[in-house]
DNA sequence: GAGAATTGCGAGAGCGTTCTCGCAAACCGT
DNA sequence: ACGGTTTGCGAGAACGCTCTCGCAATTCTC
């Protein structure tokens, strides 16, 4: 059991028969230095197994090549899981790793996070801000400085380089596509974190990003050609449970809606999850529109109509704009990107 | 602006009026120290907003706390996503991060990844390997010694623990179960990275796992009482377009199955797809049996039934063993957990 | 109250790099 | 052939931290 002490830049120096500073010149490729020499120290280093201690060479140099992602949801989400892949291949690309933490929505949580993030000497900083208001821990100088690129949601104080999309205009013009198609009898399911149960009651919503969506549900509302009969909002916790006992009391309600607009995917999955228990046809007996696409929502039968918004585009403008800042052109732009609606057969056609 | 150069321990040092050596046993907790000067210690680093480098502590320690990931998949996986989440939960019950990678089931790129790991001085590697065969960049000498579990898939020399799922008998009960239910003509779209296209001779399948499904499969086939009368093999490349010409020919070919076996959720998706398109009826024209269960083959009417493997499990399990390994008590288990059949409305009644 | 044990803390080395500085050797121009 | 420039490389400091060692001060022991 040889305790295989790693080898060291000292070791290839000495095996090379030549300075420490040599073998750093050869390998990282800076400063004057022979080609022969450079040839010979990546022999030798090849053949001693050499490879680079990134702490040590990171500490050194004060970079270390790796930026953090703090994200609300772990990848069981159809959006994070793909802003997640396109973030990490994009910083793949510009030559940077990415560190990844989860917060579940808690501001705390969050917290740590980013102190771990810093803690690691991360060069800079992708973040889903759990909350639009409590962002303390977000000043320039909590964060040391370092870049930051808040994405998929807004502070209310746009101190960083934000990258939303447009999920307002989105979500409203879901509503007049719904109303075209001769429904009258609209429910909106909107998922909001921090709540208990559900309420039909509007409780704070401490994303921006929901709160867009709300927003255009309200304004397609307001906007449809023949006003909707009825309109039935209902405010839920992010679980199962809660999302199951919302879409019950929205089917069994006084105004049951023809048509559920959902706000996320786990919304969606309860509507269907409930519907399909009790034989309710989707697109026939019942219509839903959900935010975000994915694989499984294209694939069901009927297609659901969704409102897709441009994740990978997202996540690698994130990654550009915050190398960019690392590099030192820190701009702060408030970036929005166009969602639309993808049309399948989820939407009944009415009359 | 002013480049605030970060507070270190020196500065915490000074201001407190004591020894470096002092701060680092104060904030760290260890050696002989006086409990009041911690608490002056702390009180001035919070004012100070010290924040300890983990790069620097890590290089003197020796020890990073950190496990490198590195899995085939991204996230857009419905077992990847959830064996991730599971690792970092663990990973961070016992104080552990993670850092994570993947291959896209391509060697080369896992050797890079492994070496990245390796340079960033990880404790562990949890690693789920892209070939059964071609590990000579996993020997013990080029991991640094460093303890590493193997996930989801074996390697043909069991070095490492090894944690897997029982794919094979889970495969079989699923045929026995659609024969019980009176299909007798079976279809199996076997997905195979690497391969190109789709074709019937069964290829050189580079994963255990999926060689066991196919095993658990064919001894399905082999212990059905009424023999089927038809069984048809495809082996597919994992991409969409592979995968739907490969449903399509399987629809179309002289032996059409009732039911149709995947061996994961792409080919899965692929089925719904064309059967859609086609206006074929699931769990009733065409019956449908795949491998991991996910919200969404829960939610879908009918239901999916599915193989639903421990992937909680598995991600925990192999967290604890490595961190086990890494504390010094390193000992080479095989481990296989238990998969099983969970029956939806995915699987017609015949007869 | 004298020796022994214990406690609290500072000095300083060292983790594996990078990078500036300076010096010797090689090269240039006239 | 001689001053000036360029080239190649080594010495050594520094990044921020941990941890051993040793010494002074305190507490214990009988």
């Amino acid at each position: 059991m040889a305790t295989n002490k790693n080898v060291t830049i000292n070791d290839v120096a000495s095996a090379a028969g030549v300075s420490r500073a040599t073998v750093s010149r050869a390998l990282s490729g800076y400063g004057r230095i022979n080609q022969s020499t450079i040839d010979h120290v990546h022999k030798v280093a090849e053949s001693l197994g050499y490879k680079q201690n990134a702490l040590a060479a990171a500490l050194r140099a004060g970079k270390t090549k790796t930026i953090g992602l703090v994200v609300i949801s772990d990848f069981t989400n159809a959006f994070f899981d793909r802003a997640t892949k396109a973030i990490i291949d994009q910083a793949k690309e510009l030559g940077y790793r990415v560190l990844i933490s989860h917060t579940d929505e808690d501001v705390e949580v969050e917290k740590v996070a980013v102190d771990t993030m810093l803690s690691n000497q991360v060069d800079g900083i992708i973040l889903v801000p759990s909350s639009t208001k409590k962002h303390n821990h977000l000043t320039p100088k909590k964060l040391g400085n370092k870049p930051v690129v808040i994405i998929d949601r807004k502070l209310d104080t746009p101190r960083y380089t934000t990258i939303t999309t447009g999920d307002e205009a989105a979500a409203e013009e879901a509503v007049l596509h719904a109303v075209e198609n001769g429904h009258s009898n609209l429910g909106f399911l909107i998922a909001v974190p921090g709540i208990d149960g559900f309420t039909k009651t509007q409780p704070e919503i401490p994303i921006t990003s929901v709160q867009e969506r709300a927003d255009g549900f309200a304004a397609g509302v307001k906007a449809s050609k023949p006003k909707p009969k009825s309109v039935t909002w209902l405010y839920c916790e992010d679980t199962e449970e809660a999302a199951s006992a919302a879409v019950t009391s929205l089917l069994d309600g006084p105004k049951a809606p023809s048509i559920i607009f959902t706000s996320n995917n786990d919304m969606l999955l309860a509507v269907l999850k409930v519907a399909g228990d009790r034989g309710i046809k989707i697109g026939k007996d019942l219509s839903v529109i959900s935010f975000d696409d994915s694989p499984w929502a294209a694939a069901m039968v009927p297609g659901i109509t969704v409102v897709a918004r441009p994740v990978e585009d997202l996540g690698h403008l994130a990654v550009t704009e915050l190398v960019s800042a690392i590099e030192g052109k820190p701009n702060h732009r408030q970036i929005v990107l166009p969602a639309h609606l993808i049309k399948r057969g989820s939407v009944a056609k009415l009359k």
